[in-house]
DNA sequence: GTCTATAAGACGATAGAC
DNA sequence: GTCTATCGTCTTATAGAC
């Protein structure tokens, strides 16, 4: 059951499950982190956390489809933008870094952890991240095109682009007191190179 | 035993194991990847791997740490170079491209699996991957100091330049066909955006 | 909603025959 | 050097008392 206290939010059994596991998949990984060291954290029993969630698997589905979602949103919101691409590029680079400061446990698994994704779920995980990704090239390739940014490999630009941005939240973990402002105009300025006339 | 063929080189048995694990730990991860799941691939059955390795956390440890020799060896050649810093920035990025192409398995496993190493050895790799970032720091330093690069914020460069360097792997696994000159020249190019004067 | 007890099986690794 | 048999431990998950 969720609770409100004035101030604050107080998170459901099943949340503060989902949370602390993002936090040690995070850290050992999803196989090498059993229900026992998950429940052992929250100071219960593992068998009393399926009284929250049916399964193991189901926390990591839930998790990752949650941020895959965030970033489906977010592109929809800049694709119905207005403007140049160029701005709908830099948009994309606050996106980033917006969902990785909101939720950098479950965003650092997008990188490695999906793969234990059992075959439906991993299915529509990947479905969800080449849309992204086709979505992302379309612009970057137009805002080459039309000369707002250096010329270079359209494919290789993006695989640089998006292998930065995957890789934020390492950065957030070490520099926990960044700047949300300056972090995106670094990136913006590192990532979208404009053409000098 | 080590048996060489006039034309090609047939890899020891204690090879074959650490290719073949190499391959399905990057696939599935470290620990999702069992030792019965690597004899039955090289057709054998799982206490047999016992007679050339002595446990799993060996084919590991001997895999990353080889690797990381690698680099490490790599990067003093370049530091033992002469000339202006931007030219030891091209060479590292030749190095990633070079270490990356020829143990594209073993480098996938840099990003996420040595945190399965135990504890004596993830503490030597760890040492040799923050020795050669710092090695790495020194010269893009340098080169954005005296002019050669765009000047941007150093330490938020490097992370996006080894970002995209560590995921070279994924890109050389989806474009086999990749060319080696041409892929040095545009990373160089994309990564390394040179100052306009 | 939490617990204890336990099922059913996979794991890494060893012993010892051949 | 490879095999079969097996040890001891850990795994996810369920059953049922409270």
């Amino acid at each position: 059951m969720t609770v409100r206290i004035i101030g604050a939010m107080s998170l459901s059994r099943k949340d503060q499950i989902k949370q602390t596991a993002a936090k040690m998949f995070r850290k050992r990984g999803y196989q090498a982190t059993s229900m026992r060291d998950i429940a052992k954290e929250l100071g219960m029993e593992a068998p009393s956390l399926y009284n929250h969630i049916r399964s193991k698997q189901q926390i990591l589905s839930e998790l990752l489809l949650m941020v895959a979602d965030e970033f489906t949103q977010g592109m929809a919101k800049v694709k119905r933008s207005v403007g140049p691409e160029s701005a709908q590029l830099e948009q994309l680079v606050k996106l980033h870094v917006d969902i990785t400061m909101e939720h950098s446990d479950a965003v650092s698994l997008l990188t490695g952890e999906w793969v234990h994704l059992e075959k439906e779920v991993a299915e529509e995980f990947i479905k969800k991240r080449d849309a992204y990704e086709q979505d992302f090239r379309t612009i970057l390739k137009a805002s080459i095109e039309k000369g707002h940014l250096e010329k270079v490999d359209v494919e290789l630009a993006l695989f640089s682009i998006l292998s930065t941005l995957r890789w934020l939240y390492s950065w957030c973990g070490r520099n926990p007191e960044v700047n949300r402002r300056k972090l995106e105009k670094q990136m913006v300025k590192i990532l979208l190179p404009r053409k000098k006339s």
